[in-house]
DNA sequence: ACTGAAAATACTGTTGA
DNA sequence: TCAACAGTATTTTCAGT
């Protein structure tokens, strides 16, 4: 994990299609040593995969919303329960005012109230609290 | 958006490095057709782009933490100094009991209080709640 | 670990249906 | 809108440094 491995990180987040290439002149390589770089930070898991960013609002998905789950004495088995509902994108185990955060997308706001329903019914959850996404500022890539 | 370009998106999420020969094979079309959905598919903007998804530990990023933001007379000027804060990942206005949703990623707490501090610098901010990630039991793709 | 080049594969525009 | 083809570009491998 040196600098030029960082950079090839940085160029692949911005564009996934460049080819090797170009990457390699960006950082000052040949085609196969910037390749042989990429493969490996593939192998060890640095790179997860390669992936495209949708426009969730065009596939129908308008609402995003936020909801803190309350409930603590369950934490391993409830992951495959909140797994289980496709609408959550995001569960994580949180310190603070609630237990879980998830971040749900949906059509509307009528299958939101459908899966808060489903997430109470989730073993040990004993209250959910929501947030609605209003408008987006941003959702991107760190550099 | 029928059926198909529904399925070509799904492949590409789960990996966009399929070539467009597989691409048709699974939603049976020729390797020509799949690629003309997916460029329409990108020129609309329903694919926003391809990128890698990286493992965020690995490059340092240790902490994950979502701030609550309070103060409300500034919508517009303030989306630009959030964004200006390189550590925040997303941000969201919000319905509910704050102004605006971040999620924040630093390599520590040490930089978290850092990230905080300018965060409170932002222009119309008046206070900030943070819930800090303590495990992540999944950040995924939705079907 | 990198270079340079060769071989295999994939992309991408064109044609005609 | 699609399938088939052909030229171009890229990926991927490998011998040599």
């Amino acid at each position: 994990m040196d600098e030029i491995d960082r950079m090839l990180i940085g160029l692949l987040q911005e564009d996934a299609t460049r080819s090797y290439a170009v990457l390699g002149k960006a950082v000052g390589l040949s085609s196969g040593a910037a390749h042989e770089r990429v493969r490996k930070l593939r192998e060890r898991g640095v790179i997860r995969r390669t992936t495209i960013e949708v426009d969730h609002e065009a596939l129908g998905r308008a609402v995003t919303a936020y909801v803190l789950v309350d409930g603590g004495a369950w934490m391993g088995e409830s992951a495959a329960g909140l797994a289980a509902i496709p609408e959550v994108e995001e569960a994580h185990v949180i310190a603070g005012p609630a237990s879980v955060l998830l971040k749900v997308r949906t059509a509307g706001t009528r299958d939101l109230q459908d899966v808060l329903r489903r997430v109470f019914e989730v073993n040990g959850v004993t209250g959910t609290r929501t947030v609605v996404v209003l408008e987006t500022f941003f959702e991107r890539i760190l550099k």
